[in-house]
DNA sequence: CTGAAAGCGCTTACAG
DNA sequence: CTGAAAGCGCTTACAG
């Protein structure tokens, strides 16, 4: 690693191509930048011997000079299999990269444990390393946060936890209107025993998409006591099907914060030998590629996911230019009627 | 962005925990560095020093002057649908990640697609921006490869496609042994008829599990016609079960050279009404979570993902250290007996 | 064991 | 529009 391997060319520098084009280093950091003051003759030559020399700036040098990385971090609170599970994170993550796809900013992924970050990503986060962040799936509790918001531009998939605190620039769609709408959607197809399979407490979203619920729920004149709480894998929607079954096997209808868990939800269901929609009609919440992966195609409430990972980018974007885009984008949310419900 | 924030203090620097012990910058950066040339009383000082000004050493100005950024890259060229999609990835990530923990290392993820990476992807990756790089899922016909393991020091998870061509540092499993372990699974439990779903033949792990499958039917005097190939996605599996059927109802067993394409390949077995073990057996490979989490809980070929992801980072740091670990890894793979087979 | 000095490859005012 | 000079915050021989 020490010795100069053989066939192993020296990188060019910024002196090297202000050399080959017979100008000053000033000069070439300038088009490098793409600075206006630049005549038109001068600019050619430089550009000509860049190619030619195959110069690629040097980004520590850089980074050490203006003060900037020029690496976002992606931050999510949740372990691995979460995280690798749900495809709704796939989406945001696509609309993240493309994004940032035009910029000259890298993605710099830091999965973190959803009650705190570990020392390491801590340290990398608040030591300078990366220009801003996103961070999705935001739990509640976690002081860590305020902290990062405070030292550099971050950005919030979802709005997080206690909103009141500070003002935290995020992109989310209305759950709760949302979540309404699911609702909405069973009790006009005449479900009259409708239950919720809820998101964890500690998530903003999750609280929000149960509000949504009961909101529809009572202003129906319906039931509001079928509420069971799963952390949005499918293991825990089906166990939540399992509970609500047992208390109360005639329910008819069932509105699931999230794709995955209404599979799970499903799966059990159809163990029990209960046809859906027939029996039990099912509305799911994201859209996800979840929705129709399964036995039977999900009835969702579809979230844009891939264009709020655009979205996020974008936003972190214009705060990192130092512009201040507004703080909270709102995204909408739409029915999408297959074979669930 | 460019004013100085109210409450945003600016970092410590080198220079400022000189000046706090009472030392020289190069001391400090010795006992930053773990030299084991510091006076005892002098280490303590300058400990105490960077504990009260909480110094955190600026990865930059690091980088800039020992040419080490610090930072690895993680090359999956897959689409984040596939890398999100398969529980594989998952659990080779965590590995990673957990074979990093205690370094100094960050991982870099970048996503590329399967025939080519981005302009943006090889720049960074030739253009110095990390020491090293782990690729997983590698397909062939992409030169860049090539091209990057001559640049830095990769380490690929799995065999690479033209292992002939340069000797590569890789951690896989024995792809073609597992795979006749498999198949022979199913001949000892008396299926005569036994097909097989391949990977995409592109991949060398792929192509050894046909090449499993292959040399077990033969040796066993059974036919050899029944390939169908896949991509390794749910769907893909789905697909080949179909065409298989269409080419012999009577088949009686298959051997699937993943989990997820096991998914769906058990998925039109049971539209068809056909009983899963009864009617069709079917073994599996991997022994991902995508195993457990469907209908029918598959028998399949376990191999060791997470440890592997943990070996790649452990070779690759190695290699970071200027040492010569062994180029090829190769990890013990075993049946897995549960409910399909 | 410790320090002074040079240098890593850029950017950024400051002159002109 | 262009260049000379200083500086970003470290590490690395080189002396001592």
């Amino acid at each position: 690693m020490t010795l100069e391997m053989p066939g192993r060319r020296v990188a060019p520098t910024l002196e090297a191509v202000a050399a080959e084009a017979g100008v000053s280093r000033s000069t070439v950091s300038r088009v490098v930048n793409g600075s206006s003051h630049v005549s038109p003759d001068v600019l050619a030559a430089v550009n000509a011997a860049i190619d030619r020399l195959n110069y690629i700036p040097n980004r520590a040098a850089r980074s050490l000079a203006n003060r900037q990385t020029m690496a976002i971090a992606l931050v999510v609170p949740e372990d691995t299999g979460r995280f690798f599970g749900d495809p709704f994170f796939a989406e945001i993550v696509q609309g993240i990269t493309a994004g940032l796809e035009h910029s000259d900013y890298v993605l710099n992924l830091q999965l973190a444990s959803p009650t705190a970050p570990s020392e390491k990503t801590i340290k990398y986060l608040l030591g300078g390393n990366v220009d801003g962040a996103i961070v999705v799936s935001h739990h509640s509790g976690d002081a860590f946060f305020t902290t990062l918001d405070a030292t550099i531009p971050v950005v919030f998939g979802g709005r997080p936890y206690h909103p009141e605190l500070h003002r935290n620039n995020y992109v989310d769609v209305d759950n709760a209107a949302g979540a309404a709408m699911g609702t909405q959607y069973l009790i006009d197809a005449g479900r009259r025993r409708i239950a919720t399979i809820a998101g964890p407490d500690n998530m903003q979203a999750a609280i929000d998409r149960t509000e949504g619920w009961y909101r529809a729920v009572r202003e129906a004149g319906l039931a509001d006591d079928l509420c069971v709480h799963g952390d949005f894998t499918m293991a825990s929607g089906a166990a939540a099907m399992r509970e609500l079954l047992q208390r109360d096997p005639h329910l008819d209808g069932v509105f699931v914060a999230s794709d995955l868990m209404a599979t799970g939800a499903i799966s059990v269901l159809r163990d029990r030998g209960l046809t859906v929609p027939g029996d039990v009609a099912v509305v799911g919440f994201d859209d996800s590629s979840a929705a129709t992966s399964g036995e039977i195609r999900l009835t969702t409430v579809h979230q844009p996911s891939r264009e709020m990972g655009e979205e996020m980018a974008g936003m972190l974007l214009a705060l990192l230019r130092g512009e201040s885009p507004e703080r909270e984008r709102v995204m909408p949310t739409r029915m999408v009627i297959r074979d669930s419900a």
